[in-house]
DNA sequence: CATTCGTTGAACTGACTGGTTCAGAAAACC
DNA sequence: GGTTTTCTGAACCAGTCAGTTCAACGAATG
């Protein structure tokens, strides 16, 4: 009860959170190497520095370390996501050649957030414990694939209402654009991504340009 | 060694292989309703109508059920899939809307093959163990996605070099129908699939069209 | 009828691991 | 330096489940 008093911080002096953090990132790299099932909760507490009792000090049991581990890089990935589009807010007078730039620009930076390391990553931990864990599943979801979705089906919408895209439902054609982006990367992983994205935006614009 | 003689079949008169698929079909609905470290060899004997040592006389472990099982799908996956595209073999002279026509059935058909409920589950089985059963998911995303890529491209080769598609990579273009085609369904798991798959030929025609 | 072979049910072993406990070390605090 | 608190390491408990063994059973077979 004293220490609070004479630091401020949580509890002991400095490193409660960034302890907890620690555990965290631990976590997310063992679940990402062995799975959930395989991981044990005395690797993770290696992995970050710590004993085993100290992690069940801070999160109360192997499916809470999951979870937050799990839900917390969705939610990187999603932000990042949608940061990747933010800038396609087309100025209404440049030229189509600058729509066509931008584009592409947007959808290089969105196949960088969406289709990098820790995105695939948490696709697939989401994905192999679905059954387990429905709602961290939904949850994933809902950041990594709805939200950047809503997104840029925003910014399509008043791209369309600008005249620059032809009359359409900005909501399939955020759905194809995304499609056109992260498709080839499941036959082609390697492939180079702004190469993928020129050619997603080459073919959506030559069906939804105006 | 006599009763072979006898009857001519595998061992036990009639039933060897037949109990053994029973096995193998009980094994892959129990891993598709608790997954692979939920699922416990008891249940998928009971499953099969089958005491627990039988299953062991048939296969050797747990992880043999699981390579056995969801191999066989995703190779009844690959199968239908690669059949959906096969009856696009256009007639040279035929009109542009039979183009249309052939190539929505064939999408059509491919996306009840690919998106349908045994795929889904395959697809989902092969990423939860990918850690560990590289192979198995190897295996699987040959089956179930690069053979029918493969057969897709070659179909679009023949009709791009009729004349009937603009000249384009046809590896790339089937690589983008088929993103057309399932990518929504990441969106909408509930969509009509006769309407996506309209909308995405409807899109590559206008991309890839002559 | 006697034999043979696969099936069955049940019990058993062995390994693994999540989660807890506890006494002692280390560090922060005054 | 003395006090308090957290962290550590190790042992421990309990539950689960793969894989095996075995005696009894039943159906074909001769």
């Amino acid at each position: 009860m004293g220490s609070e008093v004479s630091t401020g911080a949580g509890r002991t002096g400095r490193g409660r959170v960034e302890r907890r953090q620690a555990i965290l990132d631990g976590a997310f790299a063992v679940f990402a190497r062995r799975g959930y099932a395989q991981a044990c909760v005395q690797e993770i507490a290696g992995e970050a520095g710590v004993a085993k009792p100290t992690v069940y000090s801070h999160l109360a049991d192997k499916e809470s370390l999951y979870r937050e581990a799990v839900g917390a890089a969705a939610e990187r990935v999603g932000d990042r996501s949608v940061a990747a589009v933010e800038p396609l807010r087309a100025p209404a007078e440049a030229p189509d050649s600058a729509l066509h730039a931008a584009l592409t620009a947007a959808a290089h930076a969105l196949l960088l957030a969406g289709g990098g390391e820790e995105a695939r990553t948490v696709r697939r931990l989401a994905c192999a414990q679905a059954l387990q864990f429905p709602d961290l599943a939904a949850a994933v979801r809902e950041h990594v694939l709805l939200r950047p979705h809503a997104a840029l089906a925003d910014r399509l919408a008043r791209l369309t209402l600008a005249g620059r895209l032809r009359p359409c439902d900005p909501d399939r054609a955020a759905e194809h654009l995304l499609a056109l982006l992260t498709g080839p990367l499941e036959y082609r992983p390697q492939a180079d991504a702004r190469k993928v994205a020129g050619e997603a935006v080459d073919v959506f614009l030559r069906a939804y340009g105006p």
